[in-house]
DNA sequence: TTGTAAGCGTTATCAC
DNA sequence: GTGATAACGCTTACAA
């Protein structure tokens, strides 16, 4: 009788150092040290602590060690949005090199919401996160302030701004969309359509316009408001803003879109308006969807090297995590990939 | 001299609660009661303990408190890929509703690797994760067994399958594909091709084939080895598995594909190789993705709850960890989305 | 309502 | 190479 409420007593908690200490016949010391250090222990005592702690299916307890040893084994990224291929691309990447290293990543979606991202932050500080990745630097003071106040490093990604107080790993999303300006400009394209997701809290975006308006500002030449549609990002409101552009004089001969799925809604829509795409109309992405280059016509765009992006990140992190210091990690260059969207106006 | 040195030292240390403590002139668990128990502590002690606290920025340090109370306010989720926006709504509403119960999400992406979803569940459970979900049942039994080991509350989305040892939120696969597949047999088709996903180690997706098998057999019909094509899902492999499907005779007059992107693979493909859809070749994919209903023709398709299963996902752990014993959850029905690519055959 | 003090499970610092 | 033992920061009986 005894024996049995004894044993179920042993199943009902989980198994600590001490028991495997026992089992072994070692001190909690040395399970602590064949784990840890195993160069530490005797091989036949190695040995046996391991066959304990298998045997009763032990795993150090993560709170404990963590007091003990002030570490916990994990990060954390917050990014905007799963929707899309993109961040996704970036968090898989990320996760990849820190499960190397044993480290665990918590993910937190902000949904484009700067409430929530720096709920999120808060949140994986309290528990004790060694590290942190955050997608662009416009966000609440606080944020930055608590992760300076918990002294954890971080990074910003998708970002590249000249200036930043925050280590970047990204790209100038100026330059990427001056760039592709530029192109359209250089086929003779003179009026232009901008087809943009919303502005308002999101450094991105902002420098993307930014970069537009300076490279049409180069040619004496600007964006009217008819022909600038911002809303959150969708093939839809590819669509229905490319119509609305459209409807507007005077007609571009080329509307520039903040992602591929805008550009792809506005592929779609023209091929609905009966319109031939690139012969009557010019149209541009970003990104590099795995659909951009599948659509009829292939979308012109540029390729943004997200898992590459991640894998940075996580490198940058885990050497200050080592406590070295990383070097600066350049800006990235996102690849401008012509396709067949665009060519010059007729 | 000695004060700028102590400041130092002060400034070096994150806060404990008896800093607090010292602070607001109470003890710490006067802290921890304001922090835990509100209602327990009176008024104006609350007052100057949250003010003391503020100006110290004292956060509750996670792994101390973990230990004292035995709860983390960690779970974890285990998806296979988040290169689709499938897991990704399911992992955003479940990250949702556990926000809510201030509860952080740690993420495990295997990449339709046994091993590394296995090997992400253990690094979850030795991290303290107090609710696990993960996505189908075709596991390593290791995995299975480390949850059942801590006996952490669990959960299997995706797959819904009568006499499953596993507590279900998702849908038959099976059921769904069946119905599909007599969806077109009722049009009149008679001769089907099928693009799938890998089969091996996925029982969603072997539920699907075994639905459209299962439909097939009813009418005396089956499947033509020429015409079944296995692989990693793409828009890619949809486009070139369709070409070779359609070169092999006796030539089908529906294709089956195991999801959207296959499918929108296939509807480009017969758009350049000059087959119109669904006149003279029907198609149908499985999800409803963004793109289903853009694309040229729209695509027939099933609609599946992706956020409905995460929320849902969510409260079942939720209820458990409550204690509570949440009443089994039914399977879900996708809904069946006929558009414009399905027709009888010509 | 508040304080005292005993854990929680591990690691790290010493001796040996 | 190994074992005592004291942290680590918090919560929670139990007392007051």
């Amino acid at each position: 009788m005894t024996l049995i409420h004894s044993n179920n007593e042993i199943a009902r908690r989980a198994p600590r150092a001490l028991d495997v200490a026992v089992a072994a016949g070692v001190s909690t010391a040395t399970v602590s040290r064949t784990f840890n250090v195993p160069d530490k222990v005797a091989p036949t005592v190695r040995e046996r602590v391991l066959a304990a702690a298998a045997s009763l299916g032990w795993m150090p307890h993560a709170a404990g060690r963590a007091l003990a040893s002030n570490r916990t084994y994990i990060a954390g990224a917050v990014i905007p949005t799963l929707d899309d291929e993109i961040f996704a691309a970036q968090v898989g990447a990320m996760q990849a090199v820190f499960a190397e290293e044993g480290i665990t990543l918590f993910l937190g979606n902000s949904n484009y919401d700067q409430d929530r991202a720096l709920a999120h932050v808060r949140a994986m500080l309290a528990r004790g996160v060694e590290a942190l990745a955050v997608v662009g630097e416009a966000h609440r003071p606080e944020l930055f302030e608590a992760i300076a106040t918990r002294r954890v490093p971080y990074v910003v990604t998708y970002s590249y701004r000249l200036g930043s107080p925050h280590p970047c790993i990204g790209f100038s999303n100026r330059d990427a969309f001056h760039r592709l300006t530029r192109h359209l400009l250089g086929l003779g394209h003179r009026v232009f359509g901008l087809i943009i997701q919303p502005v308002s809290a999101n450094d991105r975006v902002e420098a993307r316009l930014a970069g537009v308006q300076e490279a049409l500002a180069e040619d004496g030449l600007g964006l009217r408001p008819q022909h600038v549609r911002e809303g959150r990002w969708s093939i839809a409101f590819g669509r229905e803003s490319l119509r609305a552009i459209l409807s507007a004089p005077p007609c571009p001969t080329a509307v520039i879109c903040g992602n591929d799925y805008l550009a792809i809604g506005a592929l779609l829509e023209a091929r609905a308006m009966g319109l031939e795409v690139p012969r009557e109309l010019s149209v541009t992405g970003f990104d590099d969807v795995a659909m951009a280059a599948q659509i009829d016509p292939p979308l012109t765009t540029m390729r943004v090297q997200n898992a590459e992006i991640g894998r940075l990140a996580a490198a940058y992190l885990l050497t200050r995590l080592a406590g070295g210091t990383p070097s600066p990690v350049p800006a990235l260059i996102p690849d401008f990939v012509e396709r067949c969207s665009t060519a010059p106006p007729s």
